[in-house]
RNA sequence: GGUCGCGUAGCUCAGCUGGAUAGAGCAACGCCCUUCUAAGGCGUCGGUCAUAGGUUCGAAUCCUAUCGCGAUCACCA
């Protein structure tokens, strides 16, 4: 049990036995004291008012004086209008600290047999280019609130449904297969992902020139896409992929392997990982069965033409697209036939699809509508919706070609953390390979970090110079911060100091280190939120608010010169347990750390 | 036009289950390395929390309206 819980349930008894009356817990409203005031808790005495019949002062002066009776973590108070800041005596902190060396994962809670299954689909890309920074921000947040629902006691199976039929495939396949020139990763050096990604825009360069040449000819925009030859090649192309003809066949499947093979470098240099990967060409006749199923059933109607239509005018809003009068699927069709082959394949109490907000809507719609097909996590699905990631002269545009690739951008921050690694020359008996492998964790950390912190659901700039900065509020300046401890760490071994397993309750420390005992307990509260918002921002903001504290309490002290054995030790561990709770939250986060930089 | 989201310092962002004088970083200008990693610390400068009302002991935070920005409302995925 933590301070605050012990405190609540103090200041509970205090208010019956004071004024006889009862209070629950929620109206106890207990919160960090602020920096200029003395103390560590604050108690807002407002609502209290009401039961004791006494101006704020007097009744928070009653209070206190109750505490510091009948408790033993409560040193001393002082009020401040209707505020009373409670002082924790440093025993109390140090105990503190002693349950938090005692637990490996601070803050985390493992999963059980009877814990609740987590489904969290992320990354879900196209097979028809490669991944670029709207990607990056996906699979980061979805690798993070994995993390963060495994951390909070969930079994958690990560997926990724990849879109791997279309009309956009085709173009790709139609475009290096007339001027490819048999060309393949093996024979270009290039990855796979971009070498299909090239053909894709081969096919739109081509495309565009026989539009113009139309239009030359005196036809619209319109009948001039109609009557493009190209793009009746791709409709045909995809007609006998449906129909399965061999050939067409074969080389989908051969450019796919060759996305595929990119996709996994480009996932692992990333640090993200899926458990079970589900394909639209699998799934996307598997929704039809559940929409018949639903005609059946009357919750869908038919129209004349057959196309099959939701009314979700009860729901507020308008009717939506199943089945094509062809009897093909839409989008809504295949991802109610994922639903139900994942169904099939785990038993869900909770699905996550981590996908952008500009498709609040789809997700609203398919909310509903799996619950009406029996779908028992349907209703509470969460779409864990993130903002646009744009770029300082606005929105990332293929046309423009100001599309941030995500291999190239991963190997930008890599080359420039192993310059200033390098520069700063601390690394200079390192190895290379050891080097290489300090930049890596770097600059990935930047990049990570820069779009971790922050709101998933707004929509944020990135702007790649700031995003490579290593001072302020950035990856490298926490993790220089965990090296440097560690750095604290290895002296000590040095010297022969063990740490401790058991602390000294009776030393004396100081007022920041009481402080920042208090702020590394608040981690636990921090995880726990993050998994109830499912948002992992809020653990990158408190990850740099406790460096930013350490640092302060780093600057002030000189560890390893303190005389009094006690107290060195108490300070070691502390950093010690700074650090763990700096990987922990950072590991929540998918960053790694060093332990040198 | 309907629906949803956003608007906090010059810039990028915290803070939002209502709590004390609204916080960081970047940028600008100073100070601190014979001291465990200065990728650090300390300070100065910078605000009508979009606007107007409302709710109450108390509002950046909750409610309503307005303005501005964005997304979406496809037989695209």
């Amino acid at each position: 049990m933590n301070i605050e819980q012990t405190l609540n349930e103090a200041v509970q008894k205090a208010i019956e036995d004071l004024y006889g009356q009862q209070v629950n817990e929620a109206q106890v409203q207990l919160g960090q004291t602020k920096r200029e005031f003395e103390g560590h808790l604050t108690l807002v005495v407002f609502p209290f008012l009401k039961l004791s019949r006494k101006k704020p002062e007097d009744t928070a002066v009653e209070i206190g004086n109750y505490l510091v009776k009948n408790t033993s973590v409560v040193e001393d108070f002082n009020v401040i209008k209707g505020f009373l800041n409670l002082t924790i005596s440093s025993s109390a902190w140090i105990s503190v600290l002693q349950s938090v060396h005692d637990t490996p994962r601070y803050g985390c809670v493992e999963a059980d047999d009877n814990s609740p299954l987590v489904m969290i689909e992320y990354s879900s890309p196209n097979t028809n280019k490669p991944l670029h920074l709207g990607h990056v921000r996906n699979n980061l947040l979805g690798h993070a609130l994995s993390e963060v629902m495994a951390a909070n006691g969930n079994k958690v199976v990560k997926t990724n449904i990849v879109n791997d039929r279309g009309i956009h495939i085709c173009k790709s396949m139609l475009a290096w297969s007339k001027y490819g020139h048999n060309e393949t990763p093996e024979t270009t050096g290039k990855k796979g992902d971009h070498l299909v990604g090239d053909y894709y825009v081969a096919f739109d360069k081509h495309y565009k020139a026989e539009l113009k040449e139309l239009m030359a000819q005196g036809m619209s925009e319109e009948e001039a896409s109609a009557a493009s030859p190209l793009m009746q090649e791709a409709r045909e192309m995809l007609v006998k992929w449906e129909n399965n003809d061999p050939e067409v066949r074969a080389l989908w499947k051969q450019m796919n392997e060759w996305v595929y093979q990119g996709f996994d470098d480009t996932y692992k240099k990333m640090g993200v990982s899926f458990d079970k990967i589900y394909y639209e060409s699998d799934t996307y006749l598997e929704g039809k069965d559940k929409v018949m199923e639903g005609l059946d059933k009357g919750f869908f109607f038919k129209k004349e033409d057959g196309s099959v239509w939701a009314d979700l005018a009860n729901e507020g809003l308008d009717q939506k697209l199943l089945l094509r009068a062809d009897g093909t699927s839409v989008y809504m069709t295949q991802d109610i036939g994922t639903a139900k082959l994942r169904f099939a394949d785990y038993p869900i109490d909770k699905m996550i699809y981590v996908v952008g907000n500009e498709q609040n809507y789809h997700f609203q719609v398919l909310s509903i509508l799996l619950d009406k097909l029996g779908f028992s996590w349907g209703k509470d699905l969460v779409h864990f919706s993130y903002g646009m990631v744009e770029l300082p002269e606005g929105k990332m545009k293929s046309r423009e070609g100001t599309v941030v690739d995500a291999d190239d951008l991963m190997e930008d921050v890599i080359k420039i953390a192993r310059e200033v690694c390098t520069e700063v020359g601390r690394l200079d008996e390192c190895s290379t390979e050891e080097i290489d492998e300090i930049a890596r964790i770097v600059g990935l950390g930047a990049l990570k970090y820069f779009i971790l912190k922050v709101d998933a659901r707004k929509n944020m700039t990135f702007n790649p110079k700031e995003s490579i900065d290593f001072n302020g509020n950035t990856g490298p300046f926490i993790q220089y911060t965990y090296a440097r401890i560690q750095s604290v760490l290895r002296k000590a071994a040095e010297q022969g100091l063990e740490i401790p397993t058991t602390l000294d309750t009776s030393v004396k420390i100081s007022e920041k280190a009481q402080q920042l005992i208090q702020s590394i307990t608040k981690f636990a509260t921090v995880v726990q939120d993050a998994g109830k918002d499912y948002n992992p921002s809020g653990i990158a903001n408190y990850v740099y608010e406790l460096v930013k504290e350490y640092n302060q309490f780093y600057h002030d002290y000189s560890i390893l010169k303190e005389e009094d054995e006690s107290l060195k030790m108490l300070r070691l561990v502390l950093s010690l347990n700074v650090a763990k709770v700096i990987k922990t939250g950072f590991s929540l986060l998918g960053i790694e750390v060093p332990n040198r930089m």
